[in-house]
DNA sequence: CTGTTAGCGCTTTCAG
DNA sequence: CTGAAAGCGCTAACAG
């Protein structure tokens, strides 16, 4: 059993590679290669050597090569800034969901214009990448077309509603979501019902809930106050903002529904400030049960949407569609109302 | 000027490559690459011969088999969970610096286990990246190693304090801000300071805020309490259950300092929740200046980091160092102590 | 200014 | 089960 002991450690180096780790073991580069991505094609003998010099050696398998030749194994995705309410959830499940499945998140963010995103696509689109992960955004013809002739498949996570994916789309229905909470505070007995929302000109997440909103009213047989809505930038300041402009418009104003928690929470501090109690002189409604939202005082009612699951969903898709598995168009995601104290 | 028209339209499509697009424009593939990389090498006119078919054809040239030839473009980075505060302003700095420089963001995150973080290294480091953002984990010795034999530039941020940094450290002496932080709440006249924090074990910046709380209290003479400290999960839950435990053990108690604004925020909310008055039954003092300290209701007084900047600079620092220029072992970033109403 | 040659590190393919 | 040859798409290095 002479085994020739192959720590002789002091060969020439030569930069590691797999053809170097091969000479080490005095194999072929072949023979590394099966080893470490095929396990079972090589002797039982032979990968056990190999592996010892790879542990060694500390040798690291260059990705950028092996994907050239091989399977891609990046998943690009573009998402607004990570600060936003959510965003950070959903890319932590895409993040876990890669993790698991093998593949690397390559992230591109940023406050897209029409010309940036189209140019943070085609920087995606360079690296080759399996999948691509976009949220909704403007998306200019141009950019469009850029994605269906990179020949990738893309999951957008978005408003699902009268949608037409460029190739499969992942999301709920922020008409009905915010259908379901308007109809919510009605059953509950408000009636004059403020509505707060950043903008909603080029977002049709935005632009759906503020119809759902409008619907559940209507379909009540409440003529629809326009003067209750109001539009401000999606942070608390906005919030606060949104009480002090709504209650001045109609003093008997009942509850506030917030398009976004992170508007909530400023309404309800702007509230703490003026002493007035919640939800007996203002009730607040949020939306996106963000971590905060159940530990604020009062605890916030909100609308559900499962964020991480969102991300996590998104990357499962993809790799379900490069396996071959036919994936349905359009997903809907579910949602749910949670009624808690503040409204 | 019988210019030959390019769009003959027909040619039989090859994969799209340099290759193609040189056949298509009349060139060799070097010219292409040429205007594509350092354009004033070629005519102008050639170059935009070049530009044309490149446009129309939609070509994205492939990032994989560049890196592979010529210089790496992607930075690498682990982060721990991007939900945690702080966390996702770091990487925006970081996406965006990325972006200035023509880098590209490869990220992992994840609640790393001792050997989960050793393998999210070796998968960073098998793309080849141009460099290594990390924050500072527990970093076993395996990964350390990893770390150096990757020969790669590495920025950590992280605790400054009696830090040998791999390669580079960035980051705030948690010592200092919590030293200061303490310092001013004694300044104001409050006596009996609680202190809040997740369990400090293995995490050298809560340990360094602890260190930090408690000399600044030695230093102005006040035996230091013990009791007075607890270790709660950083949600704001945790935030809550501070206030119960720590006034249950001394009903005197002026004021919590809450190692992260997270607990803070939901010590605010326990206090309004049992109605009590801020500052006055209990003061309240944070840690990060998230964006909502500011608009909570009372206003939060806390320790300003710029997280954003952080992440910006992580990059900067490595493309600086990338170009060959000389980069302190070790940069602090400085701190503010954001005095509001809160405490 | 433009082209030719060689090769990055790996894997596909085909032949032992 | 193992190996040799060829080449992924691009660019450094060297001619012209």
């Amino acid at each position: 059993m002479a085994k020739r002991t192959p720590h002789s450690g002091s060969e020439p180096a030569g930069k590691l590679g797999i053809k170097e780790i091969a000479r080490r073991a005095g194999v072929a580069p072949m023979t590394v290669s099966r080893a470490l991505n095929d396990p079972d094609k090589v002797s039982i003998e032979t990968r056990a050597r190999i592996m010892e010099v790879v542990a060694r050696e500390g040798f690291i398998p260059n990705q950028l090569a092996s994907s050239m030749r091989s399977a891609r194994r990046i998943i690009g995705t573009m998402v607004p800034p990570l600060i936003n309410s959510g965003i950070a959830e959903q890319v932590q499940g895409m993040s876990d969901a890669c993790q698991a499945s093998g593949h690397q998140l390559l992230l591109i963010q940023g406050d897209f214009a029409p010309g940036a995103e189209e140019n943070a696509i085609r920087t995606l689109l360079g690296w080759q990448p399996a999948g691509l992960i976009l949220q909704a955004f403007v998306q200019s013809d141009a950019a469009r077309r850029l994605l269906i002739s990179g020949r990738v498949p893309i999951v957008e996570i978005s408003e699902v509603r009268g949608r037409d994916p460029i190739d499969m789309a992942l999301g709920v229905s922020n008409f009905d979501t915010a259908y379901a909470m308007t109809s919510h505070l009605l059953d509950k007995g408000y009636r004059r019902i403020g509505f707060v929302s950043t903008p909603v000109h080029g977002n049709d997440r935005l632009q759906q809930r503020r119809i759902g909103y409008r619907q559940a009213l209507l379909d009540r047989g409440h003529s629809y106050p326009a003067p209750l809505e109001v539009e401000l930038p999606i942070t608390p300041a906005g919030g606060a903002d949104a009480v002090s402009i709504l209650t001045e418009r109609d003093a008997a104003l009942d509850v506030i529904f917030c398009s976004s928690d992170t508007l909530a929470i400023g309404a309800v501090q702007e509230c703490h400030r003026r002493g007035w109690r919640i939800p007996e002189r203002l009730a607040i409604a949020g939306y996106g049960d963000v971590d905060l939202a159940s530990q604020l005082f009062p605890r916030l009612t909100t609308v559900h949407v499962d964020r991480y699951g969102m991300g996590r969903r998104a990357v499962e898709q993809l790799v379900k569609s490069l396996a071959g598995e036919d994936i349905p168009k359009v997903e809907t995601i579910g949602f749910e109302i949670i009624d808690r104290e503040s409204a």
